[in-house]
DNA sequence: ATATGACACGAAAACGTTTGCGTGTTGAAA
DNA sequence: TTTCAACACGCAAACGTTTTCGTGTCATAT
């Protein structure tokens, strides 16, 4: 077992100084072809590769970023990391992931413990929590501090930062409004309560369509859903108590168990309910029948914060007054079978 | 917007050595009261942490561990990334992400870049690629240098370290015979091509359970999918050609693929043909019908792998000969509606 | 008055790099 | 022979910590 050799130990070896053997690495013409040759073999032979840490904290720079997601089991989260790992790793970054869990304070203490020189920036979609509570003080010191955070899908007024995000209420508009373009009256609602800030603007986008085409909001069929493990009933009582045409779901778990009360009660998906979901996650697409659904692209939402992160990194010195951008991603309508 | 503040500052400010803040911040007695309590103030007030980059060159620890993919899409990858972080978090560790698309160069690559200091030890699962190429000259080059390295799931014989891994063989045999203990005589297989270990293994038990019980094995039954795009039309055509009374699929697209299929032709699942899957991830849970599984514990996987790995850290110097460890998660048949 | 010890603090090395600058040696030009 | 580049290399600081060891000051005991 050969530990990793140093500049110090070749230097030793081939008797010359530390910093003949960095500038021979590094082919400066100060040192003459024939030292940098021989410290090249030698470094080659021991396989030599510089020491990561000692580089970041000479340079100040860890080439590192983190991703803070509130779960990463969620198909859409994780295809935002691919996006984040992908683009990270174009421009020779790594990426940290670090879990929420929802929580407000597994959100703190990950932002506090890796703001202290680990990394050069955050990523970030905020825990229920902390939507919940409106505390961003640990999102507020990072970015006083100086180090750049943007913040995707679930995100909030209340900072001050570069954003990545897709137009939630025009994109519920349009899936509602796709609905009513094919005749359906009685469009149910299945959403979330309202401190999660896209299930709040997705229920605005609904109840907006609905306006528009003159129909009127019936709040018996807009089911609000706290407790997420166990909604199953009463999207169940939903669908039984109401002679529904369609339904639109905020998310695909919501549609899917939407389509499996249906079915369980001979109600047949989609020739006597249509149902529309958001997200086009691997369940929309393997479920029977398959789901229509609002696409919100997660992989390039990743790699486009990814981008706006590491262009702020690289480009620091030049910025003088604060100019902070929100980029929106385009949503797509995926027709599928749960429609007609 | 104020920039971190450093121990050389406090010193500075307070008219001290930078030992004596030191010193005074971790509450030595060497260092008076009175002066204690200045620094502490100070630092407290000018929210004062230690830079990690320092303390890692220091300590010759990140305390950071760096988990390699295949893809993060997959359920159960995403699972075992959450049982990981869930352990690493409660030792104070962080967790790096590297996917490696099932390309072997991006393995490569992850590791020598992470191998120098970044990070104190992988856990991993095998590429596709890599397992074809049976090239693993990366890994044994960071195990020699000292670096731990546990392998779970996708593992291969021909590396020593601490493994992690579902008796393959086993469950897949235990699978098969359940429906074969259903009394079904004709039961197709659906797995991956063989370099592909945990494909392979599963074939194993499946073909051994055939066996066991005196069926014939027909190679006509048994579909071989290499391309993890188009599939579909190959188990289609499995279906159509082949009265069936049973399909054991490795994994999840595949089973509910299968599904798809069967409802496309009027076969209904399960009254004409059972199915049963591999993986216990959302798709098996919220197909219609859900789909009877091999319920692989994700979550306890990546949590054993990081205890594994975490306590080989700690216990670095007592470790005389090294004795490695595979460590087996049992599995459980998760009954749906799929099979009857 | 001197020796002794406790007390409170600072200097410096170490972790592994990079890099500006100083310096000793050579050869050629004057 | 003297002078001056050019050349080839080493020193040391810097990044931000921790920690060992030394040292100066004071009070107390002899």
């Amino acid at each position: 077992m050969k530990r990793k050799v140093t500049l110090k130990e070749i230097a030793k070896e081939l008797d010359v100084s530390i910093s003949t053997v960095s500038k021979s690495l590094k082919n400066s013409l100060e040192i003459s072809e024939d030292t940098r040759q021989k410290v090249q073999a030698f470094a080659k032979l021991y396989n030599y590769k510089p020491n990561n840490i000692a580089l970041s904290l000479k340079n100040r720079k860890t080439k590192t970023i983190c991703i803070i997601i509130p779960e990463i089991i969620h198909h859409f989260f994780a295809t935002v990391i691919s996006g984040v790992e992908n683009v990270a790793n174009e421009n020779g970054y790594n990426v940290i992931v670090c879990l929420s869990d929802e929580s407000f304070d597994k959100e703190v203490i990950n932002m506090e413990m890796l703001a202290n020189g680990s990394i050069d920036g955050f990523i970030m979609s905020l825990s229920k929590e902390t939507q919940q509570k409106k505390d961003f003080h640990h999102i507020l010191e990072v970015i006083n501090q100086g180090m750049p955070v943007v913040m995707f899908d679930r995100v909030t007024n209340d900072i001050l930062c570069d954003k990545v995000i897709i137009d939630d209420t025009l994109a519920a508009f349009n899936a509602t409004q796709f609905l009513i373009d094919k005749g359906f009256k009685k469009i149910a609602l299945i959403t979330t309560v309202d401190y999660v800030s896209v299930g709040k603007l997705r229920t605005v986008g609904y109840i907006k369509a609905l306006k528009n085409n003159e129909l009127k909001v019936n709040e018996e069929i807009i089911l609000k859903i706290e407790d997420t493990e166990h909604f199953e009933s009463s999207i169940e009582n939903l669908i039984l108590n109401n002679e529904l045409d369609a339904i639109f779901a905020v998310n695909e778990i919501f549609a899917v168990t939407a389509i499996k009360m249906a079915y369980k009660h001979g109600i047949k998906v989609p020739d006597d309910l249509s149902i529309i979901g958001f997200t086009d996650g691997i369940i929309s697409k393997y479920s029977t029948p398959s789901i229509t659904t609002v696409g919100q692209n997660g992989f390039k939402m990743g790699g486009k914060a990814a981008k706006m992160l590491i262009e702020r990194l690289e480009n620091e010195q030049e910025v003088e007054v604060e100019q902070y951008t929100t980029e929106v991603i385009e949503t797509e309508l995926v027709e599928r079978e749960s429609t007609k």
